[in-house]
DNA sequence: CTCCTCGATGAAAACCTTTGAGTCGCAGGT
DNA sequence: ACCTGCGACTCAAAGGTTTTCATCGAGGAG
């Protein structure tokens, strides 16, 4: 070893008086090897700094040690999302605990899944975290055929066999949702949805009519689609306001949809809660505590999510068999002052 | 190579009846390879479907392939800030197209810095672009000492001797920010800054100071340090109407602070951009746009920025001696109806 | 005392690519 | 006829780790 490079695990096994087998043994933690060798090659390791070279023994195991983090959405816009974030967030912490490299790949175009496809194809990653919520999003059925571990996150459209994922109680909270605000006595209760081509926006909806006994045609009647944006949130609401001026609370699919639907009613001169009680999902602090007033809202832990997810990913790495394919989080509702 | 194997060089050469060697070349576009040679390799990559295996070129290169974007941030709660994502975003897509992995890190805790400390110097990555705004970060002193390419986001605390980073004007946007106001006639511009740990609020504050022709003592009178915060906006906000009841302008510092700000000036009664003319800083279309009114507001392209530090980054690591090493992007006003 | 067993260890193959050194054939100069 | 130079190529080493298989020694059973 020379005085500029990286040790080597020889120049541990050299140091601590052992062979590379039986250093190698060690830093896998391997149970055959005695107790003596492996005092001194742990005294090596921390003496020398040595750090295992991830390429070496990437070759080796064929495993690379890192796994990538997919998000696709047709419209970049949504990133401005904060949900975005926390979910990057998330992962990124999850798998630093697991001491797994995160590759982060967002998915727009087409041509971007191209790339995906090759990127994952091309065994650069052990697995990988997918989150594709919108409907016949091809990518999903690019990586179905990969034979790449996954997990996703929510339900992808189209056919579950086989695949793993963790998604939130989304109808569940939805329930909960309405079913407070029938508890504070309201009567007219109108909905802000999701986009309808989102099954979470769709779990929210017919979690909204269970509740409320309503059929299709009814729900209609009360319902507005907020696509998941502020704009669309302050837009439904008016809507709703026009199409059912006696309205008496609402259930928004979204915080920050909710964000907008509060403008709007403040705009139109409706107390909240007084006149009009207001109940979001997500429960995403940033909006919720800073709004006026501060919104009731159904938390969904994405943090949580997100553990699972890798846990569950890891698992399978492990080649471990998986009891349970799909996880579903529970959801709960935190009061505030809005409902 | 059997049924399910990835291909190998050996079988991408042994198709196209040339060497490893040969058809290595042709694969690092080596000009020392025939016509034909060229051909028969690249016929072969594509039937065979051949992908490099990355651990191994990253074994016999001591190139990885892989850099690291860090975000340094004592506080996780930052992260709500849109610009953050729009930043990860760019990052992505930068390193995308250059065909480099991007591994992304986020540190908050000492636990965070010491890990990341580990894997930098774990040669797991051939380079890094940090976000480290705050004063008397440890990453960066840290980073400082790793033989390690690094370009830095904007300018980090402490000493620049000897490094790389890709700043916005912002002093100069301040200037434009603040003439601008001048030019409609205002008389009474006050400022909302950042959090003066931040070399790019400091930056900022000067640019109003200077602009404004105000010493230390008389720039304390009409500024108000807004903490890049909305919530910190609309406070700075409350207190500058106290401080200077006359004031018929104000330059905020970031967008988010700007759209508390409006919210404050409204709250009080004050009609934008009759009473008060309101400036923002950074061009966040999620935030300027959606305002009301639309905020005028000094334009940072976080995009350009990334993608020059990328690029930047990719020279170093072609061993190209960089002539800048320090370089400024320009900012532009955008007006919208807040000015 | 010999034979086995068993746990700890070491030697060496394997993983796949890049790259410097060496080979080969051929044209052109002497 | 012989060397030289050159372009196109092949050979084989190197890079650092894991893992299989063989070896070695100690201790127990017969």
């Amino acid at each position: 070893m020379s005085i500029h490079a990286r040790p080597t695990l020889e120049d541990v096994a050299a140091r601590a008086g052992v062979s590379r087998a039986t250093a190698s043994r060690v830093l896998n933690a391997s149970p055959r090897v005695s107790p003596e060798a492996l005092e001194a090659v742990n005294a090596a390791v921390l003496a020398l700094g040595y750090q295992p070279n991830r390429a070496a023994r990437a070759l080796v195991t064929r495993r690379t040690g890192a796994v990538a983090v997919v998000f696709s959405e047709p419209e970049p816009k949504i990133f401005d999302d904060p949900h975005f974030a926390r979910l990057i967030r998330a992962g990124a912490r999850a798998l630093a605990d697991v001491d797994v490299q995160m590759v982060l790949m967002l998915v727009h175009s087409p041509d971007d899944q191209a790339r995906a496809h090759r990127f994952l194809a091309g065994g650069h990653v052990d697995g990988a975290l997918v989150f594709a919520p919108h409907r016949n999003d091809e990518l999903v059925s690019i990586v179905k055929k990969l034979p790449l571990p996954v997990v996703y996150a929510g339900k992808p459209w189209g056919s579950l066999r086989g695949m793993h994922l963790v998604d939130n109680d989304n109808e569940g909270g939805a329930v909960l949702a309405t079913e407070h605000l029938k508890s504070l006595g309201r009567k007219k209760i109108v909905h802000v949805s999701g986009p309808l081509d989102e099954l979470s926006a769709i779990d929210r909806l017919n979690g909204f009519k269970s509740a409320m006994g309503l059929d299709d045609k009814g729900a209609a009647k009360v319902t507005e689609d907020g696509g998941f944006t502020r704009e669309g949130g302050r837009k439904a609401m008016a809507a709703l306001l026009a199409k059912v001026p006696t309205l008496d609370a609402v259930f928004v699919a979204s915080d920050l949809m909710a964000a907008g639907a509060l403008e709007t009613l403040q705009e139109a001169g409706k107390r909240v809660p007084q006149d009009v009680a207001v109940v979001g999902f997500d429960d995403h602090v940033a909006i919720a505590e800073h709004t006026t007033p501060p919104l009731t809202s159904v938390r969904q832990d994405s943090d949580e999510q997100v553990k699972h997810m890798v846990e569950h990913l890891m698992k399978l790495l492990r080649d471990e068999t998986v009891k349970t394919k799909k996880q579903v989080l529970p959801t709960v509702l935190v009061r505030r002052e809005s409902a």
